[in-house]
DNA sequence: CACAGCTTTGCAGATTTCTGCTGGTTCGTG
DNA sequence: CACGAACCAGCAGAAATCTGCAAAGCTGTG
């Protein structure tokens, strides 16, 4: 076991963070293998840095249990909802439509016109159970396991199952879009999910705001050439589109 | 087993807060794994630091909105309380567990024990998302076609993915229950399911009020053999459920 | 090389926090 | 009014934390 340098403790520690969602004092430092103050230092340290939310015990992520409040957040975000209704509005009739999960697409749901007929697969509880009060949507969720974190599912269940589809649509939600690395995002499974998604429709549309851009996650799911279009709130003619319409996207202004 | 932390705990309560609008000191403690003294404390700091509204037996959110949705899951009659306490009692650790749809299976999820561990596999979507904050519990979701009345997945596809399980017990939820005709339900979709779950279950335990008992639907499920045990609110001496002892159904009291 | 200055780490003892329990009191309901 | 549930106060044990201190390692200087 090579010597751990401090910073480089300090790193794993932040790493598994992002992991685990929480940190026990005394868990780290078995794991570590040194002793409970250090570990109860370096957790004070990054408090102090203001990257973990220190509890009695341990430590949190900052955000702590605010999932619904990021829902709630985006709920009121102005340019995630005009996102949401352009995309909804590129819904053709009697379409097949893979719409993924992420508080963008839950918002695409309330936006559907009450008239439209057409059939919606999608990965995220959530959105079929919001969908299931529409009258002329045929909603068919796409079994696998749960990603707790994402309410999406995951794994080879879930692919295997894209891999039997071949819908018009794929209306594609949280990701990182960097002109250079493509379509990105953080977590392995949720990629395998995805670039299934990207590979079984005839054209893939990617919902963001223009905080996603110029974003690199871990994980590439795509190039960007493989999107068909691109919905955000800004206006298609502002400068920071330029490299996506280069590679072929479609702007769509929201 | 991760060890909940206090800070965590209370994090997780004002999540359950928005989530359920409103929280019973004593599930709490069960769902929880620790005593109502311990969530009574959470409680009044969390009112303390103005995060909750404190009330005799248990906390409200502070506006007081209301969200239909929400508010129709918590007008839950205490029978139906009861039975899905007493059925989350019956789930084993690292069992594998069907768990069915209806509103009686997502009380269930809200019983369970912090600290069991184990893998799910429902048909219904809001049993999915209720699960996905158990840390413990892997969730699967059973893909297919989403029944809009039921709010869970039916048709060609969830029977499929049944036939590959073999899972220690499956809850089973909303359907008549009969000592001559059996388990009985009303739609035919629903019906190929339930009947593909029981098949592939080791165990089936029934869920169900008392007002189930005695009805008949138009298609039938199983026979009363095939169930192991039915939990209701009665008393496992009531003379209603003679007939059902009589068919080897074991009776579980809530 | 010696040595002071600094950081990091571990240890010991005092202190605080958390938690469950007990016994008595209050609240809500029939 | 009676009863059970919920609440409160206080206590004790365990765990986590804080405080001070000393040992060990690294660094730069004379």
């Amino acid at each position: 076991m090579p010597e751990l340098l401090a910073a480089e403790r300090r790193d794993l520690i932040l790493e598994a963070l992002r992991r685990e969602r929480k940190l026990q004092a005394a868990t780290l430092a078995t794991r570590f293998g040194c002793s409970q103050d250090t570990i109860r230092r370096d957790l004070d340290q990054l408090a102090a840095e203001g990257l973990v939310k220190r509890v009695h015990g341990g430590a949190l992520p900052l955000g702590g249990g605010d999932a619904p409040f990021a829902e709630r957040r985006a709920r009121q975000s102005p340019a995630k909802d005009a996102v949401a209704r352009a995309a909804a509005a590129l819904i053709p009739d009697d379409a097949v439509v893979l719409l993924d999960g992420g508080t963008t697409c839950l918002n695409v749901t309330r936006h559907l016109p009450a008239a439209l007929r057409t059939t919606i697969f999608t990965t995220s509880p959530p959105v079929a159970e919001a969908l299931a009060s529409h009258p002329g949507v045929r909603v068919e969720m796409l079994g696998g396991q749960l990603n707790p974190r994402t309410l999406t599912t995951v794994g080879a269940t879930t692919v295997a199952a894209l891999g039997a589809l071949r819908p018009d649509l794929c209306l594609l939600g949280p990701c990182g879009l960097h002109p250079e690395a493509g379509v990105t995002v953080g977590d392995p499974d949720e990629r395998a999910v995805k670039a299934a998604m990207i590979a079984a429709a005839a054209e893939t549309v990617a919902l963001a705001t223009s905080d996603k851009l110029g974003i690199v996650l871990p994980y590439v799911v795509a190039e960007l050439t493989q999107l068909g279009r691109l919905v955000v709130e800004l206006d298609a003619a502002d400068p920071a589109l330029g490299p996506y319409t280069d590679h072929g996207v479609v702007v769509v202004a929201a």
